[in-house]
DNA sequence: CCTATACTCGATGCGTTTAATCGAGTATCG
DNA sequence: CGATACTCGATTAAACGCATCGAGTATAGG
């Protein structure tokens, strides 16, 4: 099960995602529409900021928009920043290996070699589908790509 | 992540399908062999003998065994004793299906289409694979599933 | 320049889960 | 009948999840 934490940032970025280009919205609003706690929905985005997913703005007008271009952002990357590890087992994180401290030997590990395949298999979704795939279909009138600089722009980064 | 519980149970579970036909092994040497703690070890078999996966024998000569054929007993039915439900998200389970409680309406919901693809490819692993997958290949001369009768039989249940 | 607005961020609370350990109880073999 | 070994509820310490609070800081607009 992925954390309610991470439930929250998904839907926040789903509301970014699906933000018109060159505006900003407010963590207050952006609360109000994901169905997140205030309090707690300031320090997800600081994580999302932290590692580069989104930008803010202080201040009257300020908020927070999307840096990257939905079809450029996976779920597999908010689910690292917000849960950590996606891998079943430490021995099989790419982002962060940690070998288990009762393994003599990885290779020969049953369990490893099963789960292997089971990782492959989600990260095959996880990190293939964007918040781009998640919006398209449910609303087809969506700022496209090309007008994602614009807010880069506009927020002064 | 699987928890450390998880894999005590699976590690276990994988010494117990490699036991020739007809023997028992003692919850000290199987902690052992599988290094859990014993005390620990202790509930987890009790937990996977009260969903019918394992039996035991107590007294001299005591011990557990495989209650089924390591080729009917899949990872994910393990995990799913120990750990609960796979399923990333408690309106996906198929075990323990739970609505979230903030979601208005489950088919627009943007994340579960997402998960819904990444579970599927799980499962189709997890639900697949079994012990004796996972025993095949690493040590070809173990008991054969038809000898799997004769530890039942001789258990006694 | 001043102030209302809104992001920043460390500290704290607290209930739940995890990973065990203990000890008394009970069944079984020889 | 006694040694062995499974049974099982109680307890525990640490970590984690899910927040909330309050003080601090940057910014736009008047």
């Amino acid at each position: 099960m992925i954390s309610q934490k991470a439930k929250y940032a998904l839907r926040a970025m789903v509301v970014l995602a699906r933000l018109p280009a060159g505006e900003t919205v407010l963590t207050q609003d952006l609360a109000d529409t994901a169905a997140v706690p205030k309090r707690f929905l300031e320090h997800i985005l600081l994580d999302l900021k932290a590692r580069g997913l989104v930008a803010s703005r202080r201040g009257k007008k300020g908020g927070y928009a999307l840096l990257k271009a939905p079809e450029s952002i996976t779920f597999g990357a908010v689910l690292r920043i917000i849960d950590g590890p996606i891998a079943p087992l430490p021995c099989l994180s790419q982002t962060a290996y940690r070998r288990c401290a009762d393994c003599p030997d990885e290779d020969a590990c049953e369990i490893r070699h099963v789960f292997d395949q089971a990782y492959e298999a989600t990260r095959r979704v996880l990190d293939k589908l964007t918040l781009r795939d998640a919006i398209s279909g449910v609303d087809e009138r969506m700022p496209k790509s090309s007008a994602r600089a614009e807010i880069i722009q506009g927020i002064g980064i």
